[in-house]
DNA sequence: AAAGCGGGGTG
DNA sequence: CACCCAGCTTT
């Protein structure tokens, strides 16, 4: 039997009843899509749950604001898909009257949809052949076929995506693009793959070569970078604190912390003080000025370790607008901001 | 081609 | 600790 076929009869025996399986609405699955890039089926669950319900339809997430989306994003990461989301949104629901492009050309071209995203709304809400090639199908394919190319490396990405395109069902793209995630995602694990119950073991090249643990194989990745921030927590006498926005390109692009000195090391309170940045937020004394946390809150992310002081800034007056202490959980924070926010008591 | 972008789960 | 997750955009 032909690999397509032999793949989705899998599918159809073991696949998850997952929220966005029940639909076809090209809404839902674009929502579903870009909530789930770079991210686990679980993490983003809530999050499409939160999403549909304040954003039934295209329109209603179109007329939300930047905020608005960023808030109920807060906690997932890559905040520039929150971004382009709402961007991408108000595109169809005001410059293509709502009607969501069909095919996998016209859907590449929108703001944070890419090969992997177009074909699998096009697939799946339009039948359109298009292999929708993730993390997992890289897994799957290098394994079955014994493939050592980077998945990460130019050559790797076509090669992958050219065998995909030339196994998927005509018939049944949308089954055969979501079987074979599916497949990567339950059977044909990172670690500890389930081989002996496999159905392809048999030709499985990485198994019968015994080298599951070699496959795929990816390009080294990045060291991680350490960052040193130190935010200054001020507390007015009339009860409020200051929240700025973080502009320009970074991390973080658009959400909201407290005040930020940088350093190159971590800083004592005379390195502080003598920071260019804190002197612009000058307040007449220090006096005020006390360290909330004396060992660094380590925020690890994926390419960057940033150590993390609070200081927390006691005044009459705030040198700058400021919020009540009740309203900064409104803001769009990241998890770090978020959870100093939780644990301090202001 | 390579770098940048979050946060959390897993072994 | 390292690796990975229903990747995309910018440089």
């Amino acid at each position: 039997m032909i690999f397509a076929k032999r793949l989705i009869l899998w599918y159809l025996e073991n696949k998850r009843d997952l929220p966005w399986r029940a639909t076809k609405d090209p809404y839902q699955i674009w929502l579903s899509e870009i909530i789930l890039q770079q991210t686990r089926v679980e993490q983003g669950k809530p999050y499409y749950f939160k999403f549909l319900n304040a954003f039934p339809d295209i329109f209603s997430l179109a007329n939300a604001s930047e905020e608005e989306v960023l808030k109920l994003w807060q906690g997932l990461g890559y905040y520039s898909r929150a971004r382009n989301l709402l961007f991408t949104a108000k595109y169809i629901a005001f410059e293509l009257g709502g009607e969501f492009p069909q095919t996998h050309k016209e859907l590449i071209k929108l703001k944070g949809v890419g090969d992997y995203t177009a074909s699998a709304i096009a697939s799946v809400c339009f039948d359109e052949a298009q292999a929708a090639v993730d993390g997992n199908v890289f897994r799957v394919l290098a394994r079955i076929y014994g493939i050592e190319t980077p998945t990460n490396s130019s050559a790797g990405i076509k090669e992958f995506r050219n065998l995909a395109q030339n196994l998927i069902s005509r018939d049944d793209p949308a089954n055969f693009n979501q079987a074979l995630i599916e497949f990567g995602s339950e059977q044909c694990k990172p670690r500890n793959p389930l081989c002996s119950t496999c159905t392809f073991a048999s030709e499985c090249v990485a198994f019968n070569q015994n080298r599951i643990s070699q496959l795929p194989v990816k390009l080294k990745k990045l060291k991680v970078q350490k960052r040193h921030f130190n935010y200054l927590v001020f507390l007015s006498e009339k009860g409020e604190t200051v929240l700025e926005q973080r502009r320009g390109k970074g991390i973080w692009e658009g959400l909201y912390q407290f005040p930020l000195v940088e350093t190159t090391a971590e800083a004592s309170v005379e390195n502080l003080v003598q920071e260019e940045e804190f002197q612009n937020y000058s307040l007449e004394t220090i006096d005020g000025l006390s360290l909330y946390n004396d060992t660094p809150i380590v925020h690890k992310l994926t390419h960057q370790h940033i150590f993390t002081k609070f200081w927390i800034y006691s005044c009459r007056e705030l040198p700058q607008k400021g919020i009540s202490f009740e309203e900064a959980n409104k803001f769009p924070v990241p998890v770090l901001i978020e959870n100093f926010i939780d644990t301090f008591d202001f």
